[in-house]
DNA sequence: GGATCTGATTAGAACTATTCTAATTCTTCT
DNA sequence: AGAAGAATTAGAATAGTTCTAATCAGATCC
């Protein structure tokens, strides 16, 4: 059975020893937990500078392995906006990822109730869709100011 | 005002010497060329290989120029899967890539007939989207074995 | 028609995100 | 504790892409 959002920590403090077939090795935690702290869909960098206030010895190249450990387990997702760094978020709800332009922030977007996406779409007959990943771009009107 | 698939050469042959405000030169209307002639999603490498037949001094570099000049006039679309290279595809219609996870094939896929994407998504409130990205990944029916 | 100016092309070096390698260190199991 | 297997580490290597500096081509001006 696949791991759904509500079998997950919302915190790094409440990471077990063992989470969807995935050991909890001190460094799995340390990178998983910065994912669940701040949700703010870090680049691989971002996570290891963060990483290493806690844990100064951690490698790059470790956090690249905990990363792939991760996505590979269905705990996190690798979101990629065209060629830029890939970026890292916990949040495994069905969602797609909008990048306000303005400041590179990017929000975490759900479908309406109901909403089949490839309902919508004109796919040959027959093909299963295994993986989708939707990416927008645009402008947020929060930065009127009033 | 906007390029868009009707007012686009359908073949090498037809390419003029200027489109959407890109002077197309000998090596434009080459790579341009090689987009048009076989529309399979081709990268960089590859689009190189193909020019290189018919204008053998061409250089790599060159051809990303090219492709970058045609994207960023519009006159092709850069696709991107996860972080495999970059494809280029010279169909300026609204549509999507699904990708053959059996053979890594990929097709245009369009919407349905009056199918907005964006009505589908929660997105905050006044958010204006000027690009989206979407692909798909799976398999196709045709590589049943009957 | 030649000089000049701007932009395009070229080869190769440089860059950057990521992956690999080989050695070391942890875990876990007995 | 010792052995076996897995994870971590540092650094090298890789691959796609971008940059640099020099040359070249095409348009423009006289």
């Amino acid at each position: 059975m696949e791991i759904t959002q509500s079998d997950v920590p919302h915190t790094s403090e409440e990471i077990p020893s063992e989470l969807g077939g995935l050991r909890m090795t001190k460094q799995r935690k340390e990178v998983y937990g910065v994912l669940l702290d701040v949700r703010d869909h870090p680049t691989a960098q971002d996570v290891f500078l963060r990483a290493k206030e806690r844990m100064p010895s951690i490698s790059l190249a470790t956090v690249y392995n905990c990363l792939e450990a991760l996505v590979g387990h269905q705990l996190v997702k690798q979101v990629n906006f065209d060629r830029a760094p890939s970026r890292y978020c916990p949040n495994l709800e069905e969602h797609v990822h909008f990048q306000d332009e303005a400041t590179g922030e990017i929000y975490d977007v759900v479908f309406k109730a109901g909403a089949e996406l490839t309902d919508l779409l004109d796919l040959p007959e027959g093909v299963e869709v295994r993986d989708l990943e939707l990416t927008l771009k645009g402008t947020m009107p929060s930065s009127r100011n009033d």
